[in-house]
DNA sequence: CTGGGCCTTTGATCTAGATCAAAGTGCAGA
DNA sequence: TCTGCACTTTGATCTAGATCAAAGGCCCAG
């Protein structure tokens, strides 16, 4: 059930694996005494955070089904990484995982690839912090979460860019503030905007549905009002 | 001159290096037609920018010395890369380097490295856009900048943190709003501010002296205001 | 099924930084 | 050395989103 990360090794990296549930809000490794695992993720969500001694928190990221949390080799990395769901990780020992990684090379390559993918995605995040509006921050972020959330282990690029049209945040008010650059009031605000529009409408604290994707994605991009 | 971007992979580097030099405000390449090359800075700054239809910008990365440009393998990225100084390249074709590289598993594992260290540099940048004041933006920068802007090639770590007292910014105002997410004006004013504080002084439009490098960190950490 | 805490929404007001508008001023070219 | 203009600074005003404040309402424990 772990893996499918690459073709051949992946024979080699099951013996080393471990299976773990964790439940919401616990923390996976924390500033760099992360010391512990390098982690898949087979279902749930991870957050990670940057965090100030005054309080201040921003998400620089969020990782899905399939996605890594820990990076081989990684000196530093002042990050927290945090269950905003319920939690299903298949776990490698850090040093089991960085020898094995240096036998094939087709591991090191998958891994290289996904830090390239991060760090594009890292980068798309700037530009929505640096330069959106609420309304397209928060558009944005259904956007996101909507075409991640149930894309299943393996399904990397077939399924891109198809939007689910309903599913749960991952993520609470806060939580969703603190990915924008926001405030929980304006993200309760411009959802409700999103609402009177006609977009998205929702169901308890969690749920959404997507009445209207195009819009919604016209929206995110900005290339509208 | 090229180089030391490893040991031994470094000898076969060299014969597919080719030296360019590039004058200020020239794209090195954009989008997803970056095909050409990919290179190493001798010496200069090149700026990575993200960009929409509706002329909003947003500077997503620096890269200075020694840094690498471009990534091998990289499939999309939606960048321009453009020089905001005169400019030193030590280039590749990214077929020959991407088949040297396969060879050289060192050479890899380097820009992986790379890779990860542009990964968390990026991070930091996020949480500066979604959480950070107008003055410590603009204090971040020049603490970024004065950290970068003087580390030849190969102190990569061994003069870690180590600020120039004196240098030239390699942005125009322009670029530095659009690097933090602010207007021109705010910059402007934030600029002024830091200079009143007696923190930095400055002669014509790029020339910057840091008088009191400790308080800029610390206005910069938000840890003062 | 029911009470209460906590997350969320909604409203009123404030403010950091944007926008609009005019002067300066460094500097490349004549 | 001088001149033109793009870049930058400075000032006045506006506004998106923050902050402060007070209900609601979801959801879990009992």
């Amino acid at each position: 059930m772990c893996s499918e990360v690459s073709e051949t090794a992946a024979r080699e990296l099951a013996p080393i694996a471990h299976h773990r549930r964790i439940p919401v809000g616990q923390v996976i490794h924390s500033e760099h005494q992360g010391l512990g695992s390098l982690a898949i993720i087979v279902s749930g969500v991870v957050k990670l955070v940057k965090a100030q001694r005054d309080g201040r928190l921003q998400i620089v990221g969020l990782q899905y089904a399939a996605d890594f949390v820990g990076h081989p080799y990684a000196a530093k990395s002042s990050l927290i990484a945090e269950a905003t769901t319920h939690l299903e990780l298949c776990c490698f020992s850090r040093s089991a995982f960085e020898t094995l990684m240096r036998n094939h090379p087709t591991l090191e390559q998958a891994l290289y690839r996904r830090a390239l993918n991060d760090l594009e995605t890292a980068r798309e995040w700037m530009f929505l912090l640096g330069r959106k509006t609420a309304r397209e921050k928060v558009a944005s972020l259904l956007v996101s979460i909507a075409t991640r959330i149930n894309r299943p282990l393996g399904g990397v690029g077939a399924t891109a860019g198809k939007m689910a049209l309903q599913f749960d945040l991952p993520l609470s008010r806060n939580e969703i503030a603190d990915a924008l650059g926001l405030t929980i009031e304006t993200v309760s605000r411009e959802m409700r905007s999103l609402k009177l529009a006609g977009v998205v409408s929702t169901a308890g604290r969690r749920s959404v549905t997507v009445l209207n994707p195009d819009l919604l994605r016209t929206i995110a991009e900005g290339d509208l009002d």
